[in-house]
Formats: structure tokens, C-alpha cells, sequence
DNA sequence: ATTCGCAAAGTTTTT
DNA sequence: CTTTGCGAAT
């Protein structure tokens, strides 16, 4: 079994998965076999006695981590590796180590939008004009501060920059009031484990002797404080591995490094180089279109992709009258490929700069019935009502959590308003307390009338009931939150449309919730799963085994691959985005970030552009992308317009005066008209449970309760589901009686409960 | 205090 | 165009 691992490798790979003790660096062009070496470098180590816990594979996200998890799975069962983001082992480092740095264990971890509003907070109370400092900016200043380890204390401004000045003093207010709720935003996820490893040696030592092997992946990737962590943690047991290509670095603006991965042999000269050119992935001409284009980068090491795969078929190069034209054009061409039984709809992938441009192709594929996946920027964790229900339980877990508070305070609506929030945050300011804490105060508060008072008792009455349960199983504690702070009745009352949909959601976080506790019994849940619903996005929910088409933007599809794929939309403004056209370096970038679409292809690949595209409500004539005076236009097959206008050819040869002849359907552009209401939700879920009608069953299964429901129990009568926990024979049920005060909970398999009709 | 309506703004990518 | 934020009216 073990002689397999190195079997079925080759020289360069195996060179990679035999190297035991040093630095190294892989270079690993796409479609290379990068996870592969990488899980089986892994299952090599174990094999020679490495224990798993000496083992740390960092990733970039989520998705890469599964990945490679289910993989070593296969090659070393069993075996407790490390392998998570970053963010997530810093998260794990500081829960242990916090007070180093002067965080509390159970720190709350606040997502870009509740860092977004604790900075408008800052803005506000420092009378900083919103719009002549645009949180927006402030906000990504600081960001990159911290990528690159500058803390509040030390930053200083630029001379002359106006902005500059203003993030010099809103930064450290704005951390000040992060310290203050006991809470930390992404970046601080990784400038706090830095500073930690800086400012104590001794834990620095420790940590470094514990993890003896390290792999970072997606080294290209990687930021400052990143770099230094992996850094910090290799000085007396320099085993660090990188895995990466800087052709594929397009996280920059994320304050992303190149640096890093290019300099990474005179960081440590003892360093093995491997070069994994060969490419598993694409057909022959694909590749070819994806080396030319990205030769035009200066910054970069430069690889020699190789194949051994077919010639395969000429890439597609179409120029569209409109973005419609190219949505339906490329939703008939996979209608017709799934029709004639050549694929199934999950080899497809559409792929296009911004979110935005989804709308087309979406509608385009409803039309033919093509079932698809958006890989989609709002994301579940982020919907309004996740994140309210989700602030009790930061609450409870954290009760500094002033920005939790602030959510919760008055959601449901409970007649505590604006005037009322205000008084209670002035005397936390005064006495340094937290919002929380205030409120427990507020009959002392001589600024708030009774009325306010007494609603404000009520609320942290409430408070106190739901932390009473703050052990229990997340779904029970869910479910508590629910029923008592009255929100999910809220809903229920509402007769808005939204609210409804809202409900199911909830349903599904209790799912989750559910799903959670079942993985994870024992101590610590809440905070556990808390950090997990923060850290984790959309992008990792994507699901290979659904067979439907992708649509997702290019930085979504990196580390992914399909038999065919399109990418649309290319367009200068657009691909490149407008926003790169002052840098040279920003160009770059996208040009990786075309190279990183192009190089997901396996067999098929179309590049389009539109002659006309809608812009914010307007249509616009587009220009062509310059990349695509970058390719081997010789040996692609170039289709343009419909009308027979050569709109993109040369910059001499574009009419783009001269006005193209419009063809009889052309000149109206209406969306078809569709009969009913359509979802612009795709993959919501709101379908699935209609927990409502339920019809009283002789024999009642654990699974027919829901929170909130109703039911009928022969001694106590009627009563209500306040929370539900536990899994199959063990699922029980607590329930607030009509006829008792208290509230019971119940074995559902032995109980005499029945779901009743609903009120 | 809540709700409604309007205006404005802002649209890249993500942990 | 869509969403979000803000200010006014009830």
C-alpha cells in the first residue's frame, strides 16, 4: 500500500514528495498535480514517523483545506493532520494565547460588514464627514496596514496625504473599540498571532518545535503577516514548504505579496526548487493560448508548460452584437451539448470578472432549462436574518460584543429606539462599561425615562435567561433564541413576502446548527461553531457533485476545473477592470486572473466579448479587451459579430463611428417576458421546507418537529416547541406548555407529543 | 419610535 | 439598476 505512494508519480512530483527535511518551494503551474504532491508529501512524512501533530498545512481557503483533508483521508486514514486557512489557525492560536496580546479567550470574530459598521461607529463619534473620507477607503487603509503588521500605534501618515491623516487617528480608535467589545476583525486574526509570536519568545519556540513540518499553500498569495507567521514558526526547525505560482497570484489588492514566492530562496538559500511544469489539466491548444497570454507579465518566473494531453480543439474567440446574443448563445451551445448527450451540465462553467454580469447568463439559462449554480456574493452568513439570530448567540458567547448588542437590542422591534440606544452608549462611554452592561444599569441612567427603562430591564432579562443556556447544543440554544426573544413570532406575523423566506432560512441555520452539534459533541460549542459561521463563505458551499452548470466569477475558480468553459465579458473596464489601468502591476494581475480562467479548462474553451453590453441600466458600446491582442489569434477560432462588423480587430480597423448596419431584431433590447414572478435566487433553499401544514400521524418521527411549531401533549395539552437538540433516538424537545409556567423537555421517541394543527 | 419614502451612492475580487 | 443609508412624516 505505501509502495503505491510513490508509484504512480512522476520524476519532478516525486522529487517534491521525497524531500523530507529543509525548505522547499514548488513551483506548481496549473493543473500540475500541486494538491496531489502535497497530500502525498504528507502521507510520505507520516509514513516515516512523523507524527500528525507535528504536521501544519496552511491553506488559503476553506475549500483547499477540505480538499486536501479528503484526499490525505484517502492515502493516510485516520491521521489528525492540521489543515485549515490561516485565519482559521490563528483564530485556534489566539483562543489559547489572546491574553498574550490582550484579548480575551472568547474574542468575537467580526466579518468585513460588522467591521464596516464599528468603523462608521469611529467615524461618527470622531465627526469624521463620511463622505469627504469615504469609510470604504479608511476601511481598506487600514486593512493593508495591518497586512503589512503596521499596528494603530505605529502608523503614520504620509505627508500631505489628507486620508493618510485622518486613518493615522481613526485606526487606533477604531482598535480601540475593537478591543474594547473583545473583538477582532480578519486582519487582526493574523496581526495579533504576529505580534504574539514577536512578543514572546517563548511561545514563538514552542510553537515552532510543535509544528515541525509546515506547508503553506498558495504561497503567491500569501501577505506580510502571513509570511511572517510561517516565517516565525520554521526558525529552529526550518521544514517549510511552499507550494504556488505567481501566475496565478491575483489577490494583491488583498495586500497579497508576489514578493514572497519570488524572493523565497533568499529567504532561506538552503531551499530545494521544484518546478512542476507539466500540466495534467488541458488540451494542448489551451495551454498554449494561456502561456502566450501570460508571457506578456514581467513579474513572474518564467515555466515551461508542457502537455502530453491531445491538440484537442481550437479555442473559441466570439464577438457578440449584444450580451444577450452571447448569453443565449452560450446557453444554446450547452443545451445542445447535454441534448445530444455529449456532457452532463456540471462539465459546464461560465466565468466573468464582476458578479454583476451574471444576470444575462442566468436569465439566458433559465430559458433553456439549464439547470446551474451561482457561486454568488451574498452569502448565506450574511443575510440580514442569519446575522440577527446570530448576534444573540455572539452575545451570549461574548458579552462585550457591543456590536452584537447593538443588532439585537431592538430586533424584534421592543419600542427601544435611536434616542434610547444613544443614552445607553453615552454612559458606557462615560463609565467604560459595555453597551451590555449599561443596559443592566439603565434605571440608574437619569437620562431615560421609565418607559425606556423598563423595556431595556426586559431586554437584558431576556439576556440573561438565553446565557443561562449557553452550554447546551447550539440548536437547542437556537432555538431558545428563537422562541423567547420573539423573533422568529416576528416573522411569522409578517405579512411581508421576504419575512417568509426569511423563516426558511433560519430553518436552515438550524440545520446547520443541528448538523454542528452532531459533529462536534462536548465543550466549547458555541464559540466553535461561531467562529466557524464567520470564517467560512459561499465559495466553499460549492457543491462539484450538483449536476449543473457554474457560473462564478474568475477569482472564485481558481483551484477548480471543468471540461468546458467559457469566459465572458472581455472587455476593457472590465477585463481588465478599469480600476488596474493606472498600474502596470494591476494589469498584471489581471492578466493573471485571465490566465487563472483559462487554465481551468480541461477540453473546450470560449473567450467572448460583446459589442454592445448594459452598464448601470445603460448600453454602451464596449472595447475590446487588449488581452486579446495578447493571443494566438492564429490558431484560434475567431468568430465575430453577427451584423459581419469586425468590431474588435485592430485599433485602426474598429468603426467604431461608423455606425453597424443593426440588424432587424437588434435595435430593442427587451428581456422576454416571462409569465410569474421569477426567483433571482437560484440555489435558495426557501423551497425545500414548508414546515407549516402538518397532519397528525399515528406514528410521529423525530424529524416532524420543528422549532416553533405546535403540538399536543395528552396530559399537558397544547404547547410550543422552544428548542429541539440531540440526534435520533437521543432528539428531544423542549416545550412551553399553554397550561404550565415552566417548560418541559421531552425524549421525542418515548414522548406522547404530536405535532397539532397551527394556531 | 416606527415607518415610509426618497436620495444617493456605489458597484472587484475574500478570509 | 440595485442596494443602502438617511431624513422626514406619522
Amino acid at each position: 500500500m505505501w509502495s503505491d505512494l510513490l508509484d504512480s508519480l512522476t520524476p519532478a512530483q516525486r522529487e517534491a514528495v521525497e524531500h523530507l527535511e529543509g525548505p522547499l518551494l514548488i513551483l506548481a503551474g496549473p493543473g500540475s498535480g500541486k494538491t496531489r504532491v502535497i497530500t502525498h508529501r504528507i502521507a510520505n512524512l507520516l509514513r516515516h514517523g512523523v507524527p500528525a501533530r507535528a504536521i501544519l498545512a496552511l491553506t488559503f481557503t476553506n475549500k483547499a483545506a477540505d480538499e486536501m483533508r479528503a484526499r490525505l483521508e484517502r492515502l493516510a486514514p485516520g491521521e489528525p493532520v492540521w489543515m485549515s486557512t490561516f485565519h482559521r489557525f490563528c483564530s485556534r492560536l489566539l483562543r489559547q494565547y489572546g491574553p498574550l496580546v490582550g484579548l480575551r479567550e472568547n474574542f468575537t470574530i467580526y466579518d468585513s460588514s460588522d467591521s464596516r459598521n464599528v468603523l462608521r461607529r469611529t467615524l461618527d463619534e470622531l465627526h469624521i464627514d463620511a463622505v469627504l473620507y469615504p469609510p470604504e477607503r479608511i476601511a481598506s487603509a487600514i486593512s493593508w496596514a495591518k497586512n503589512n503588521l503596521i499596528t494603530a500605534e505605529h502608523y503614520q501618515a504620509r505627508p500631505g496625504h489628507p486620508l493618510g491623516s485622518v486613518v493615522a487617528k481613526v485606526y487606533p480608535a477604531y482598535q480601540a473599540r475593537l478591543l474594547a467589545s473583545s473583538a477582532v476583525d480578519f486582519d487582526d486574526l493574523l496581526l495579533h498571532v504576529a505580534s504574539m509570536l514577536r512578543e514572546s519568545p517563548e511561545t514563538r519556540s514552542a510553537l515552532d518545535a510543535r509544528y515541525r513540518y509546515i506547508l503553506v499553500d498558495e504561497y503567491q498569495d500569501t501577505n506580510l503577516a502571513q509570511y511572517t507567521i510561517a516565517r516565525a514558526l520554521s526558525i529552529d526547525v526550518p521544514n517549510l514548504a511552499v507550494t504556488g505560482d505567481p501566475d496565478q497570484s491575483i489577490y494583491g489588492w488583498r495586500g497579497a505579496n508576489l514578493r514572497n514566492i519570488l524572493d523565497f530562496e533568499q529567504d532561506y538559500p538552503a531551499v530545494r526548487v521544484v518546478k512542476l511544469e507539466r500540466n495534467y489539466r488541458s488540451t494542448k491548444r489551451i495551454l498554449r493560448v494561456a502561456d502566450t497570454l501570460i508571457s506578456y507579465n514581467q513579474r513572474r518566473k518564467k515555466k515551461g508548460l508542457y502537455t502530453e494531453n491531445d491538440e484537442g480543439q481550437s479555442v473559441g474567440l466570439l464577438a457578440y452584437a449584444t450580451q444577450r446574443a452571447e448569453a443565449e448563445s452560450i446557453s444554446a451551445y450547452i443545451a445542445e451539448g447535454i441534448r445530444a448527450g455529449r456532457r452532463r451540465p456540471r462539465d459546464f462553467a461560465i466565468f466573468y470578472r464582476v458578479n454583476a454580469l451574471s444576470r444575462s447568463l442566468e436569465f439566458a439559462l433559465r430559458e433553456e432549462g439549464i439547470p446551474y449554480q451561482m457561486v454568488n456574493g451574498l452569502e448565506f452568513y450574511q443575510r440580514r436574518e442569519i446575522k440577527d439570530v446570530l448576534s444573540y448567540l455572539h452575545l451570549i458567547n461574548n458579552p462585550r460584543d457591543d456590536n452584537a448588542f447593538l443588532r439585537v437590542i431592538n430586533t424584534p422591534p421592543r419600542g427601544i429606539g435611536k434616542s434610547t440606544i444613544g443614552r445607553l452608549a453615552e454612559h458606557a462611554a462615560r463609565y467604560q462599561h459595555s453597551l451590555l452592561d449599561a443596559a443592566r444599569e439603565s434605571g440608574l441612567i437619569e437620562s431615560l425615562n421609565k418607559r425606556a427603562a423598563v423595556a431595556v430591564a426586559k431586554f437584558v432579562s431576556l439576556y440573561d435567561r438565553l446565557s443561562l443556556m449557553a452550554a447546551a447544543p447550539v440548536e437547542e440554544v437556537l432555538g431558545h433564541v428563537l422562541s423567547e426573544s420573539g423573533y422568529q413570532q416576528f416573522l411569522r406575523e409578517s405579512e411581508d413576502e421576504e419575512d417568509q423566506e426569511r423563516l426558511a432560512n433560519i430553518e436552515e441555520l438550524l440545520t446547520a446548527a443541528r448538523q454542528f452539534d452532531e459533529n462536534n459533541p462536548g465543550e466549547g460549542r458555541l464559540e466553535t461553531f461561531l467562529e466557524e459561521a464567520c470564517l467560512v463563505n459561499e465559495t466553499d458551499a460549492w457543491q462539484a457533485d450538483d449536476d449543473r452548470v457554474t457560473l462564478m466569477t474568475l477569482h472564485a475558480s481558481k483551484g477548480l476545473e471543468f471540461p468546458v468553459v467559457f469566459i465572458v465579458a472581455l472587455e476593457e473596464g472590465l477585463l481588465p477592470h478599469e480600476r488596474s489601468r493606472e498600474h502596470n502591476e494591476l494589469l498584471e494581475e489581471e492578466r493573471r486572473l485571465l490566465f487563472v480562467g483559462i487554465t481551468r479548462a480541461r477540453e473546450e474553451l470560449q473567450l467572448s466579448l460583446a459589442t454592445y453590453r448594459e452598464f448601470r441600466g445603460q448600453r454602451r458600446r464596449t472595447v475590446p479587451s487588449q488581452f486579446l491582442m495578447e493571443l494566438p489569434r492564429g490558431e484560434m477560432r475567431v468568430v465575430e459579430p453577427s451584423w459581419n462588423d469586425p468590431a474588435w480587430v485592430t485599433e485602426d480597423e474598429m468603426p467604431w463611428e461608423a455606425d453597424a448596419p443593426e440588424t432587424a431584431s437588434e435595435p430593442e433590447i427587451k428581456l422576454p417576458v416571462a409569465s410569474g414572478p421569477i426567483s433571482t435566487t437560484p440555489l435558495t433553499t426557501a423551497a425545500k421546507l414548508h414546515g407549516t401544514e402538518t397532519a397528525e400521524l399515528p406514528h410521529t418521527s423525530p424529524d416532524a418537529f420543528h422549532q416553533g411549531m405546535v403540538v399536543r401533549h395528552p396530559e399537558y395539552g397544547l404547547g410550543k416547541v422552544v428548542a429541539l437538540s440531540g440526534s435520533g433516538a437521543k432528539r428531544s424537545a423542549t416545550i412551553a406548555f399553554a397550561s404550565l409556567a415552566g417548560q418541559k423537555k421531552f425524549m421525542l421517541a418515548q414522548s406522547q407529543l404530536r405535532p397539532a394543527k397551527s394556531l
